[in-house]
DNA sequence: AACGTTGTCAACCGCTGGTTC
DNA sequence: TGAACCAGCGGTTGACAACGT
């Protein structure tokens, strides 16, 4: 699939023709034993709509709050989905605002709805949409990342879900000391995370503790966050984007 | 049947920021 | 302190299959 291989080949292992850093993304984004194989489904599709219209095209950040989906397949989803979808609905995809002449042609459909024989065929593609589409969407938030900044953690790009902390759905749901909620239909959940080792705990470190988002010091400004965020994705009248643009940077710092 | 177009998505590229020495 | 290295990000590419004519 797609390009030549990205390094020389030479000095690589042979039959492989692969370099580490190929080797990382082919694990992240294809063979790791917890990606969730499958259709996009209905409740994903609207959670992905909503945390771009909140976070932009952060898809690290967005695929940390859908378990088992990479960035990768979110970014692809989005440029070849739902970008179209919403321009059809009369919505700008950049700027999730109203368009003045909405799209009125849809894109062509397959006369096969599934995907294609390609995806088919590949033995790593279990489609269980039926399951999972049952099953109430599970969003995570982002593991708190130790920082030695503000600034680093405001714009640190290393701030997605930590997969090899082995967070799953189906291993228990990773521990947060955030408050658990539900939109829409979409849980957030969100646990008790007194324990975790990764998170401030009145250790020495006092400048990352003054921004560690589970310290008990910010949990007041965590449920206000959390209060005005439940607000603003239930009110379907206002436009979101002008309300949210600063949202993501008030949640990141 | 043949050929051009379109859609899909794994993989590559270039870059940034963190870590190590 | 700074160079080298590494992990990971978003943007983009291109092979392949489905679709349309």
């Amino acid at each position: 699939m797609g390009r030549a291989p990205c390094c020389s080949k030479v000095g690589l292992h042979r039959g492989l023709l692969r370099c580490g850093k190929s080797c990382r993304l082919r694990w992240m984004n294809y063979l790791r034993p917890d990606i969730k194989r499958g259709n996009i489904t209905p409740d994903e599709d609207d959670l992905i709509v909503r945390l771009h219209a909140l976070l932009g095209n952060r898809w690290s950040l967005i695929a940390g709050r859908l378990p088992g989906r990479t960035d990768n397949e979110i970014k692809n989803y989005w440029n070849t989905h739902l970008s179209k979808k919403l321009r059809s609905q009369g919505t700008d995809p950049n700027t999730h605002k109203k368009l003045s002449q909405p799209l009125l042609r849809e894109p062509k459909k397959r006369r096969n709805n599934n995907k294609s024989n390609k995806q088919q065929k590949n033995k790593f593609r279990t489609i269980n949409v039926a399951a999972s589409q049952v099953e109430m969407t599970k969003v995570h938030n982002p593991k708190p990342t130790r920082v030695s900044s503000l600034k680093s953690f405001a714009m640190s790009r290393n701030n997605s879900f930590d997969w090899s902390t082995g967070c799953s759905s189906q291993e228990g749901e990773r521990e947060f000391a955030w408050p658990n909620f539900n939109v829409n239909g979409v849980g957030f959940l969100i646990g008790d995370d007194q324990d975790d080792p990764d998170l401030g705990n009145g250790s020495d470190d006092l400048e990352c503790q003054s921004h560690e988002p589970t310290t008990s010091s910010d949990n007041g400004n965590l449920e206000k966050l959390y209060e005005e965020y439940l607000q603003l994705l239930r009110t379907e009248e206002v436009d979101l984007v002008d309300q949210m643009d600063s949202f993501p940077e008030s949640l990141l710092i």
